[in-house]
RNA sequence: GCCGACAUAGCUCAGUUGGCUAGAGCAGCUGAUUUGUAAUCAGCAGGCCCGGGGUUCAAAUCCUCGUGUCGGCACCA
């Protein structure tokens, strides 16, 4: 196999570009490496392009780059296109394909460049961001491109690919600019790529928390209730309900008292604490006796008339206060997605009043909790802190201060972290944790956010040593974010086969036969004793399919009681994964049960 | 919010270019069967075809306005 291009310093040239510029380098060949396949879906991207023009010659063309999940093209034609015109291009694509037109290169200056594409103004667009005085076009066939490579040497390279996804996107990226029309690809080296990549996709599908939880009864979304708002079904709201206990006992370890603020208050405190001013499209409002009322977007406001309702020493401090607090954020309709984002959703909210001195080391109890629950869940994650963004209130040297003890927090105890620069709060910076899932994607839930704006607003504070007033820092955190999206990611990365300690139902129990159903009553009774739930199953169906009901259930234990285990004061167990048998006396069983729900501890 | 697609039974889906009483599987109910590890048989019931308006002799099907969902974009304190 021939080289598509080299390295040079670091540099993937293709090989006009090499030639041209009289360089050698280490050959890349076409494979699946991330070099090679950036190049091809480059190229590809541009065949796309090329197709599109033929079958849509009025097209004008934005950009068409790779991304980590293949390649897209902007672009804008009167025709409506939608996606069953995606095979039409996909079949013109690989027509031009086999024709093995050779990719050529040119440059030319920047002003016979708005010429040739004078007509085209996404083009010039494009142009007018380049500030070289020359560009290079890429020419296939009849097909031209201006495009800074690097390109294949031939579009007959071009084989296992598949247009995947069209959608608007706002040119530039800013919504106050026209919509064009988006087409996402994929392309690989190899057919197995591709298809072991369909595969995955596939996969990823079957995941799919909104698939899984309507298929395992754990929540719901109906019309008529509103989008964005989510209906916990029994299934769900066990396991939900699991999750919360665990949860809650681990903060009363750490010295979390549970408090609770109103779901609603009155508009004016809303305006003390700027959430009016700066968050006020996104909240739900009520007016009652010439009064408003906003209902809570975030639990900061009621936790600090909890803080106020006494006087405070420095030996009281740190205070923290939990709630797993309801909120309504009215989020855009384009934006719900399942749990994901939804528009009225529980944190598992927790606010430390505490000293500067303090920050760091209540910062570093915080992500050791992280830690801890994470690592229980499998999960692997990435810590990033924000520092402050252009809008911010409050005066810089306490920025300073409290981003840099974020950043000693997280350097003290040789954390990995990645810095967002600008990406805080307006309020202060903060450490936001995103998860890694069982298939390598991320997801935003955690965040610790320092705050000396609210306490600023609210006017708190604390005497110190020689009694004087001094205002304590406000740290907001969530670690799941919300039972919500958590259990959705949960979902996802358990394909919906929770751990015992989390499953909504810990056993199925299936009696063979009408005169097992008492045994399977007091067994389930026992069960509840040593707080597990199971699940009877005795309808009148054959055994088999009772028995495949219950591995559909995805429930982690199945056990059956026959004559034999009555007699013997046993259970057969089967293991759903390896749908092996094997017994085990009463006792056994239960006592491998309540070490199986208890197992867990954050 | 924007671009595009979609909405038929509890669930998953059929339903020709507008044309008879809108179909199937699963789930549900009633029987029969009482089962030893992934679907026993038979019968029954179940629909304002997302909601308003319209076009037409005739609308699940066409138009329109909503609502909701999906794929992205933008947003994400």
């Amino acid at each position: 196999m021939s080289a598509i291009a080299i390295k040079y310093n670091d540099e993937i040239v293709d090989l006009v570009t090499a030639e041209e510029r009289g360089i050698e380098g280490e050959a890349i060949e076409l494979d699946n490496s991330p070099e090679s396949l950036d190049v091809l879906r480059h190229s590809t991207a541009h065949l796309m392009a090329q197709a599109i023009k033929s079958l849509y010659p009025d097209a004008e063309f934005y950009v068409g780059p790779t991304v980590k999940e293949g390649f897209y093209y902007d672009f804008k034609t009167e025709s409506e296109i939608g996606e069953g015109d995606l095979k039409k291009i996909e079949k013109q694509m690989l027509s031009f394909a086999k024709k093995k037109y050779k990719i050529e290169k040119y440059e030319i200056s920047m002003e016979e460049a708005k010429e040739k594409f004078k007509d085209d103004h996404l083009k010039l667009s494009v142009m007018e961001r380049i500030p070289s005085d020359t560009v290079s076009i890429y020419k296939q066939g009849e097909f031209e491109d201006l495009c800074r490579g690097p390109h294949l040497p031939s579009v007959g390279l071009i084989r296992y690919f598949k247009l995947t996804k069209i959608a608007g996107a706002y040119l530039g990226g800013n919504s106050k600019n026209e919509m064009l029309t988006r087409i996402y690809g994929i392309a690989f080296a190899t057919k197995e790529a591709l298809k072991e990549h369909m595969d995955m996709m596939r996969e990823a599908e079957k995941r799919d928390h909104r698939k899984l939880g309507n298929e395992m009864k754990l929540f719901t979304f109906r019309e008529e209730v509103g989008a964005g708002f989510a209906i916990w079904l029994p299934a769900g709201g066990r396991l939900r309900s699991r999750l919360e206990s665990l949860l809650f006992k681990a903060h009363r370890k750490r010295g979390y008292e549970p408090v609770r603020g109103p779901e609603m208050l009155r508009s004016d405190l809303w305006k003390t604490s700027g959430h009016y001013q700066n968050y006020g499209e996104n909240m739900y409002f009520t007016h009652i006796d010439e009064l408003e009322f906003g209902v809570k977007p975030m639990n900061c406001v009621g936790h600090i008339k909890v803080y106020e309702d006494e006087l405070h020493s420095y030996r009281d401090l740190p205070l923290k206060y939990f709630e797993y607090g309801v909120v309504h954020r009215h989020e855009m309709t384009g934006a719900l997605h399942g749990l994901f984002r939804v528009r009225e959703f529980t944190q598992d909210d927790a606010h430390i009043f505490c000293t500067v001195d303090q920050i760091e080391e209540q910062i570093i109890e915080v992500v050791d909790f992280v830690d801890k629950i994470m690592s229980t869940f499998g999960f692997e994650y990435k810590m990033m802190i924000s520092t402050k963004p252009e809008k911010a209130v409050g005066d810089a040297e306490v920025w300073e201060k409290s981003e840099a003890a974020l950043i000693a927090a997280m350097e003290a105890h040789n954390l990995a972290y990645t810095i967002d620069e600008g990406g805080g709060a307006f309020y202060g910076p903060k450490i936001d944790i995103k998860i890694l899932d069982a298939i390598g994607r991320e997801w935003q839930c955690g965040t610790i956010q320092l705050d000396n704006n609210l306490p600023e607003r609210f006017e708190l504070e604390y005497n110190g040593e020689d009694n004087e007033k001094i205002q304590p820092v406000m740290i907001h955190r969530a670690i799941l974010g919300s039972f919500e999206r958590f259990i959705g990611i949960l979902t996802e990365h358990y394909a919906g086969e929770f751990p015992m300690f989390i499953a909504p139902t810990q056993v199925a129990i299936v009696p063979v036969a009408e005169s097992h159903k008492e045994y399977a009553k007091l067994l389930s009774d026992k069960l509840i004793d040593i707080n597990a739930d199971s699940e009877i199953y005795a309808k009148n169906d054959s055994l088999n399919k009772r028995i495949r009901i219950a591995e559909k259930t995805r429930v982690p234990m199945i056990v059956v009681l026959g004559d034999e285990e009555i007699e013997n004061k046993t259970v057969a167990i089967r293991d759903r994964r390896t749908r092996e048998q094997y017994n085990l006396s009463e006792e056994e069983f239960l006592q491998l049960i309540q070490t199986k729900v208890n197992e867990v501890n954050f």
